[in-house]
DNA sequence: AGTTATTCCTACTTTATTTGTAGGATATTA
DNA sequence: TAATATCCTACAAATAAAGTAGGAATAACT
């Protein structure tokens, strides 16, 4: 599957902090009551979007997480992509391979690529909540 | 990842077919020698090929496969499916999701879905071998 | 009839990825 | 200093992907 919990975990906290936007810190024990998923499998996806500066975190008591922009200027890409590492449909692109010179599929997996990628850049946060 | 090696072997497989399109059958020894892929990881592949009726397999001495329709007749779409089963992004859509009643994220799933599938369908065989 | 070349079928193995869990360290507020 | 958070590291279980092995069935050609 080339979008796992991860990504979609993701996808829903964002969501999540998108409903709950007023400036104050939303803990992830909160998301994760409405959210529906476990706390501490949040916890490593959440990390991964923070470290990718897509939101804020603050520790401590009253601490949680926030948006740093408003929901429409967030794409759906950037936040599979921060959870995930990668977002490709097939590891050729990845990874590499030693095939890959005369290989008449690769041109393929490439444009595949970027019309998923064209895809996802063109949704927002925003988009998902109408 | 989306697309394994199943996917892409028999996408390359067709390929090969299709530059060997002469009415006599190919053999699986001959293709893995050109493809460069173990003949045994081969032959499952192709016989999700075959058993989809995408290709017509001959057994016995002079045996082996061949297309039964030109390459402009195939989209890789149905290539891609048939030696995947099943080909979406998330899992979502293919097992289904106990969640899934008020999901904000699935109707995307959904899209991505159709954005992908009518990518793969737009390209036949015969747009690759160009 | 027998030999050879081929697909077909079933079962197994190995490796990698996904999906989590557990426990505690660190920071912040009140 | 007590309570409430995030942060960090390591582990574990389940699932999927990738590949192997051995032989049975089939067909063509001597």
């Amino acid at each position: 599957m080339m979008i796992t919990t991860k990504g979609r975990n993701a996808l829903k906290v964002m969501l999540d902090l998108a409903q709950h936007n007023d400036g104050n810190n939303v803990s992830l024990a909160d998301i994760s009551d409405r959210v529906k998923e476990s706390q501490k499998y949040l916890e490593a996806t959440v990390s991964s979007l923070s470290a990718a500066g897509l939101i804020l975190s603050a520790r401590g008591k009253s601490g949680g997480y926030r948006l740093v922009r408003q929901p429409e200027e967030y794409n759906v890409a950037e936040i599979i992509c921060a959870a995930e590492g990668t977002l490709s449909p097939v590891s050729c692109l990845d990874v590499g391979c030693s095939k890959a010179g005369g290989c008449l599929t690769l041109p393929l997996w490439r444009e595949l690529d970027d019309v998923i990628m064209n895809f996802l850049r063109s949704k927002t946060l925003a988009d998902l909540l109408k």
